[in-house]
DNA sequence: GCCTGCAATGATACTGAGTATCACTACAAG
DNA sequence: CTTGTAGTGATACTCAGTATCATTGCAGGC
């Protein structure tokens, strides 16, 4: 059971579509490959004092567009974004401390392709969140 | 063919979770109950201008706590705001115009629970959004 | 119908997240 | 190295939403 799973660096992702690896970049992106859980922009900029504001949503905004980090649209408050493996998934996000995790679901796929019947237009694209009390928060609200 | 659809009226709904039925959150109510369509909160102050910003949006959020109101997270921008029929449904938002649809589909709620033996924790809720391009926007497009 | 307490209002100032600007910097190609 | 240009970051700004608080007006009691 190792935790790191080998993952295409998304700093050489970024350089496939034409961006300079620059010092900043590498900062953040190494930062961001270290996070297991979800995490907020804000949180990125706190942990690189160095580093401006500007440049760290650059770079996710960039990193979002290239498929490597995902966007989770919170009930309230900022998004929050976690590293994207290849294949497609939905993530679950504990309502009490905040959690991400990430499931995957073929027959919610297939699903979704026959809504397509019911709803009038063409399916673009889709969001899937589900919110869970954790394992771990539960336990610790029994105790 | 009846656009105009028999729902509990939201005023009526705020008095009975004993808040007051005053002249500004009339207001508001009226507008929204006019509204087929998604709205933005914004789109409501505008709508009224003798009416604060801070009683539009504590208004809002009175309704979406008596469940009035659905909020909807778009890709970007800010939130949009649907009047709830009282089943539980999903929506459809068009990534070119913007307009917002529901759909039910009983087959994804019966999946959502299915998925509860997947993730760890206890579900509380989730959400699902689907992206498309409506039919009007196809027919623009192609013309 | 009037008092009156307290809920509600709204002008204003504020916060927090994200973006535009732009002079400066540093990457990488030659 | 030199050099054009992509990238940076300080700063100022926008935009959505919230906190404050003096003033207003609803609703229940009389
Ligand atoms: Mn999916
Ligand atoms: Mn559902
Ligand atoms: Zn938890
Ligand atoms: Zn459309």
């Amino acid at each position: 059971m190792t935790t790191a799973k080998t993952r295409p660096d998304p700093m050489a992702i970024l350089e496939d579509h034409g961006y300079r690896s620059t010092a900043p970049r590498r900062a953040v992106v190494d930062i961001l490959r270290r996070k297991e859980d979800g995490f907020t922009a804000e949180e990125i900029i706190d942990d690189l004092p160095g580093i401006g504001r500007a440049t760290v949503y650059r770079t996710i905004r960039l990193l979002l567009e290239a498929g490597v980090l995902c966007k989770l649209a919170l009930p309230d408050g900022a998004p929050k974004y976690t590293l994207s493996t290849v294949e497609h998934h939905h993530h679950t996000i504990c309502v009490r401390c905040g959690t991400v995790d990430t499931f995957r679901d073929t027959t919610m796929e297939r699903l979704m392709r026959a809504i397509g019947d019911d709803v009038s237009g063409d399916i673009v694209g889709h969001r899937i969140e589900v919110y869970v009390t954790c394992g771990r928060c539960l336990t610790q609200v029994r105790s």
